[in-house]
DNA sequence: AGCACAATACACTTGTGAGTGCATATTGAT
DNA sequence: ATCAATATGCACTCACAAGTGTATTGTGCT
């Protein structure tokens, strides 16, 4: 049976996409140090001793690998928010957990390409879904902040202006974010939301 | 004396400041609504009815064209800091006034150039500029922070991390500001201000 | 009148990097 | 054993954009 055609074939896509996934990593990492534009695949092929044409074994051109890479990043943004949303506890609660996420989510090496690519590097025919899914993570964010609001956990706020700060606030460290620096991305998510979470909660 | 030589070399250097500001104001926009890597000084120079060669005559190369939007951008939000801090009132007083400002010039055209560069678009040579432009505003920034903890007006917070988290925040606009759309930069900044404050204030 | 220099254009070089055609190797299926 | 499909490398094309050499025009200065 380990010889199954099924087993083999399974066995092949998994490894395909193995394959998928180290090119993908290579190339977050190569765009986030050096910048998407001053990346070529020729730099991110060699990074893996591999040659460009087996990128485009993979991967449609350099477009792709760049809405790949930003996909990935937005779908954990994504999870993170339906995660926050099945939490027990206050609205208040919720939103914290989600925030906390958010910001260490902006962190890692998907996250962080997300945080510093705009619409620019994306061709015309990659917006489409990129725009969804900002949308998406838009709605959400907001969602969880009308809970919140609503069960009386948070203050009263205007919920899109106050969305649009905190995701202003919640990307910046992609920007600046350095591993090697002296606090880890644990501790600046918990401050951040900490200074952000003040301006939400109800006052007396 | 209407035609003296001073009075002529002056205009002189004058015409020559305006024409090197309509370059710049003319590649801001396009860097702006294209992305930097996405113009090319063709595209500048054709925007203006001139050649490529004349903006040449002005600026010494695309970098530096690029610095010079930034500076202008960056020194934009150093003299709010300046401002910010000459006025009268509270701590908590001038922060307002400096954040409200910030945000307004994160919607100009240069400070939206600011804020959507990052550091890879710049070369070797003019990172140095740069970060030393940048971190005056930080410094700034927390300064004016301290002071208000210091008077009191403001809760006792973390600056540096309060820093970073108002820095996020303020920038953002510059990144989905539409001047065609319903709300004003005032507007905006207003409303940014409030939400963000929230935290800052004291509680009882 | 003529000089010096600023301003501007045109046409060119050059480097680079995305994407591809083709040849080759490897491996599973029959 | 052989065939088909997948994986990979090499070398190429092609387009584009940064930057420059050179010629030309305009203008203030003496």
């Amino acid at each position: 049976m380990q010889n199954s055609p099924f087993r083999n074939a399974a066995q092949r896509e998994a490894d395909r996409a193995a394959k998928r996934d180290a090119v993908l990593r290579a190339a977050v990492r190569m765009f986030n140090e050096r910048g998407f534009f001053a990346t070529s695949l020729d730099d991110v092929a060699a990074s893996l001793g591999i040659s460009k044409r087996t990128i485009y074994h993979y991967l449609a051109n350099k477009d792709q690998v760049l809405l790949e890479c930003i996909t990935i990043g937005l779908e954990q943004l994504l999870e993170a928010a339906d995660e926050a949303r099945a939490e027990p506890g206050s609205g208040r609660d919720r939103l914290v957990k989600f925030l906390r996420r958010y910001v260490e989510i902006n962190m890692d090496d998907f996250g962080i390409c997300v945080s510093r690519t705009g619409e620019e590097a994306l061709s015309r025919e990659s917006l489409p879904r990129y725009r969804a899914l900002k949308k998406k993570i838009d709605v959400a964010m907001r969602q969880i902040l009308a809970e919140a609001v609503e069960d009386g956990s948070i203050g009263p706020i205007d919920v899109k202006m106050t969305a649009f700060t905190l995701a202003g606030a919640l990307n910046w460290p992609g920007r600046w974010y350095d591993p090697k620096g002296a606090l880890t991305p644990a501790e600046i998510s918990e401050a951040m939301v900490k200074v952000l979470m003040g301006g939400l909660d109800p006052r007396s």
